[in-house]
Parts: structure tokens; sequence; C-alpha cells
DNA sequence: CGCAGTCTTGAGACAGATCAACTCACGTGG
DNA sequence: CCACGTGAGTTGATCTGTCTCAAGACTGCG
């Protein structure tokens, strides 16, 4: 903090503050709001370290993350081999410049795992909520996220209710080249950070029934993989119409 | 609106200044934000009419509500005999008091859609919030309520991600127990507002395995039923047990 | 190069969906 | 007030998609 040391954190305040800056202007109080957050690097495979008592806001400044679960009725056998034995429920993919809400462990616990390393920004939910009273922009921009996420949580509800296995591959495939968004309307390249057990969890399918999906869309020319991360989408219309299409059931023709 | 005539929405103007009021203070202020809400009575059965062009924030008097989506590709077939045809999905169960988001219509559309008859007050999501941004205990208020929601829609989605049909609807049991708060430790008596079918459709279930599984809780001695839409929980840490237990699966001893 | 962990593929089992009667609750009108 | 009918709910038989279990193949790292 002094004089001319390195300071590592600084990409990360700046990436939030351009953030902010897109919704409200401001910059002397965006370094109060910074000022208040904690800086962390979290090295990929890593859980940002949980708290009991306070919700916190996360600002993701680069890099990839998935926001997990475990029931309370698993934490009774977690002791030991925790991690190979739970079955967690990935509530959510985080990619640079989301901002997140990780609620406080209460009943379940809620824990921010990096997909790849991260630079992130943690911030005490009540503090940073009553330093932002007096810029109100700023909580309507942590509205906006918190509508966001719920209306991804929502639509991922709609097909966790009644969507086929396929169906929901084809959608996540389409909702992450939206995310990501590095292709337009031809076939695009995603490199997915997760594995095919974080998808799995996120869509509550098992890993064989992932990699079963992955191989009939790639069978039937919509996708085309390269490594165990890479995929392309060679026919996103095509997969669009795959992920909306009702199942088997004769709910289509009735004029 | 002139001299002494009755004002059928005045109760419901009033319920909202209350709730405003226990977590802000300022009744002058309260009283401008309700001139922008538009009164509204629903009555059972009934969908609030949609808007596609803007985001609203529902305000629920009295009454219990739905919010259900369909898909966009169900309503390809949904011209004639909408009602039987498309496969719902119910996002969420609102009671008293709730402070609900409705999206505009995008690529889904949302409907809130009365349970029972209900009394609202229906905001423009976008003139509620710039009135608010006078009030930042108002805003915060949303983002509270919005909070609630996420975490409440987070949570049905582990629940479609691993649990059984009578995990789930012992889990529902027990939420609607937690939120319709008319039971302490003892037996409590449930006046369901909702359909078989709609709990199924929130569910992500049948309404015959709906019916299969209540038959099984009653068989078990966890509940009683009484006509259609009574329901007693006779045993609440047993279904609560039953809601959080683990499948079939050895998950569980490993030491 | 070899090892560990991820991914793929196959065979069998089971929970829940589907289809098809049937029964019952509840509001209506005689 | 009770018979009646309609839609909600229940129950049973069967069928199917996904999970489970069990090998095997491939990636990517040390």
């Amino acid at each position: 903090m002094a004089s001319g040391s390195y300071s590592p954190d600084q990409p990360s305040k700046e990436a939030f503050r351009a953030a902010l800056a897109a919704s409200c202007s401001g910059t002397a109080f965006a370094d109060r709001l910074v000022s208040l957050g904690r800086y962390q690097r979290l090295n990929k495979g890593l859980a940002l370290a949980g708290d009991a008592d306070h919700d916190r806001l996360v600002f993701l400044a680069a890099g990839a993350a998935k926001l997990v679960a475990r029931s309370p009725a698993m934490l009774l056998t977690g002791q030991s081999r925790a991690g190979l034995v739970t079955n967690m429920q990935v509530l959510a993919f985080h990619f640079a410049g989301d901002m997140i809400c990780v609620l406080r462990e209460g009943n379940a616990d809620f824990r921010l795992i990096a997909l790849a390393d991260c630079e992130l920004l943690a911030f005490p939910t009540e503090r940073f909520l009553d330093t932002a009273q007096t810029e109100p922009a700023v909580l309507r921009w942590v509205l906006a996220h918190n509508l966001q996420a719920l209306h991804r949580s929502r639509t991922r509800m709609m097909q966790m209710g009644h969507k086929s296995a396929r169906q929901r591959i084809a959608d996540f495939l389409v909702s992450m080249a939206e995310r990501l968004g590095d292709c337009s309307t031809e076939a695009c390249r995603l490199l997915l950070p997760m594995s095919r057990r974080d998808i799995g969890e996120s869509l509550g399918l098992t890993i064989e029934t992932v990699s079963r999906q992955f191989t009939e869309l790639r069978e039937a020319g919509l996708i085309a993989t390269e490594g165990r991360s890479l995929v392309q989408l060679l026919d996103l219309p095509g997969l669009v119409r795959v992920a909306g299409h009702v199942p088997a059931t004769r709910t289509v023709q009735l004029i």
C-alpha cells in the first residue's frame, strides 16, 4: 500500500471500478466501496473460505467459478473423505464480471469453488450495502445482478422440471455460448472450464448420462469435441431446437 | 377518489405500507410509492395480465398465487386449447405479504396466477426503483425479497437435482408449513391453496406420482388428509427426516 | 513413460412417467 | 335438501429414461 511496491490486486480493483462505472458514475465513491473488499486469488479447485456469520458479495474479476451447495444430510458422512462421498449440487456457474451472492453457511452450506485460477474481491454484504445506501445506483446494480441470477436460476428450474437429459445438455451448451459469447452465428468454439461432473451436478444428471449425451450430439453432427474441454457448436439453431423441443409426448399436434 | 366514496383498495395499500414500514420509516414516502402502484383484484384461477415491455414488481396484499412459466416450444401448440395442452412449470408459490418480481414477457413468458382470490398492487419496476432511489432502505427491502426468492429458487433446484419424489413432497410440506406458519411444533393443519397438479408442476413430478406419495406418507402415519386441500402434518420431525434423507445409495456409511 | 484421474461405453435395475379405469369431492340446479 | 355431473384425485399395469455398477480407453500431468 505504501510507496512504489507492486500491488497484485490493482487490476482486479480496476475491473471492479469499470464494472461499477458502467452503471453509475462517481469514481471517488467506487474507491470507497473497493476499500471495503478483500482481494483474493483463488487457485483452480480451491474453495473460497466459508463464513458462518455473514453473507458476502463477491465480485469475480477474472477466472471462472462454480457456486455449489451440499445438503445437510450429507454432512454427517462427509467428515473424512468429503470430496468423494458427498454429491454436491452446482447452483450456478460464474465468469469474469459477475457479482455473486454467497449466503452465509446456514442450513445448507454454499461455497464458491474456482474452476480456473480466479481473482476476486469479497465484500461483507451488510457493510457493502450500508455504504452503497448513499449511492442508490450501486444498490440497483447489485439488484440487477441479483435479478439476473434469479432469472437464470428459474430458467434452470424449468429445465430440471420437465426436460430430458438431451434437452438439458443442449440448453446448457447454448446458454454457455451466450455467456462466454465468443461466437456469433456460425460454428463457435467453447472452452468449457468445468468438468463433466460439474455439468452433471448442475443439471441433475450423472456423469455417465452427460457423457452419453455428448456422444449422441456428436453423432448427430450438432457438436464436435476435442480433448476434454473444447466443444465446437456446429449447428447452434439445431441445438436450440433440440433444447426447446418437447420430449416424446404427443403434446405437439393438436391444431 | 373524491369525497367519502368507498375505496376498496384501501386495505391493500395499508398492508403495503405496513410491510414497508417494517423495514424502513417514513410514511409520507410510502404514500408516494403507493401512488405508483395499480390496485387490482384477481379472482381465483385468473392470471395477471402480462406485459411485454416492462418488468413489474407485484405486492401481494392478500390471497395466494403461483408464478408459472411455459417454455416457448409449447406456445406453438397452445393456440386453441392452451389450458389442457401446455405443461407449465410452477416457479414459485406466493402468499400475502410477498413482493414478487414478474419479468417482462421475453423468451419464456411468466405469469402470475391466483390460487385464491387475491388483492395486489402492481408497480412498473423501473419507475418504482427510480422513486425508491431517494430512500435506499426501500431498495434494500426489495433486494432482500429478491435474495429470499433466489435462495428459495436455489433450494428448490437442489431438490430437483438429487431428490426422490418422496423427499420432494415431504420437503414441500415442511416448507409450506414454515411459510403459512399456522403451526408450532405439534400437529399442524395446512389448508393448501394449490391443486395436486400445481404441486406436481412445481416439483417436476406428475400428478399421479404426487398422489401416490401423499398416500404413502398417509400410510406411514406422517400426515393425514381431509378433503382435497386440508393436510395435517402429524409428525413434522419425521417429515424433515424424510425430506433430507439421502435416497437408497450407500453414500451413508463410510466412517 | 507411466500413473491418476477423467471420460467413455456397455449391461442391467429401478424410479417415475404414461396410459387407462375408477372413485370421490364439491358446486350446481332441480 | 338431495340427486347429479364435472373435474380433481386415486389406484393399478406397463413402459421407458436415467441411474447404477463395472470395465475399459483416453488425457494430461509429473
